[in-house]
DNA sequence: GCGTATATATGGCGTCACCATATATGGAGA
DNA sequence: TCTCCATATATGGTGACGCCATATATACGC
């Protein structure tokens, strides 16, 4: 796994970019996050609660609990208007910022 | 600028990147990330003394004074052998890192 | 009965980038 | 001459966030 610091500030557009197609909860956010990236990145629940429950009082994402016979219940969260707008800046930011540490380091010797 | 948390972590590889032809003193090095990034990123001396003390405490550059009449002295630091070696992984991991992320969030959505 | 996967919750810790502030010198301009 | 700015290094305190540890609770397979 990637170093602590590497990763910092990353896990708040992950987690919007998961709930834009439709709603989901934690556990399953997290999981899609080390699937997708096979493995490369994943992070701890400890992290991730505290970021939903940041991101709703900002009003990112909203939360609604869903609870089903034979099933803990759930927390499915879903991408809000303004949610969307940040995740647009945040992938535009991330860009720019790959692309700049690029021109300074030479991450990208192809 | 970029958000905070977002470059968190870079400054290290960044550091080590512009030791890696010849030895240049802190100032300079602040002075070349901003400039070589356009601006995109910059980051205050509070962090880059420090951070270069930890990164000759762990022998991956070597600090060296120079004075010269008519200036201030000055410390010029260079990357040792240990310094490339992490340089290296770094940019791998940081490759590994934006490719993932892509994967998860879409950042490049071409 | 026991372990594992699912699912959410929270107190405390460590790291690092920031702010503010400090020291010190040279050159440009009023 | 006096002030301001760029140069150049140094450090105490603060804040944000990802981690560890721990807690609670249910369903399922062995």
């Amino acid at each position: 796994m990637l170093d602590n610091e590497v990763k910092r500030g990353s896990t708040e557009m992950l987690i919007l970019a998961l709930v834009e197609d439709r709603p989901r909860h934690g556990y399953e956010i997290a999981k899609l996050i080390e699937q997708r990236s096979d493995g490369v990145l994943q992070f701890h629940v400890a992290s991730l609660y505290p970021l939903l429950y940041r991101l709703e009082k900002r009003g990112l994402i909203k939360g609604r609990w869903v609870e089903k016979a034979g099933q803990r219940r759930r927390r499915f969260y879903k991408l809000t208007a303004a949610g969307q707008k940040i995740l647009a800046q945040q992938r535009q930011t991330w860009k720019d910022f790959f692309f700049a540490l690029d021109r300074v380091a030479g991450i990208n010797p192809v």
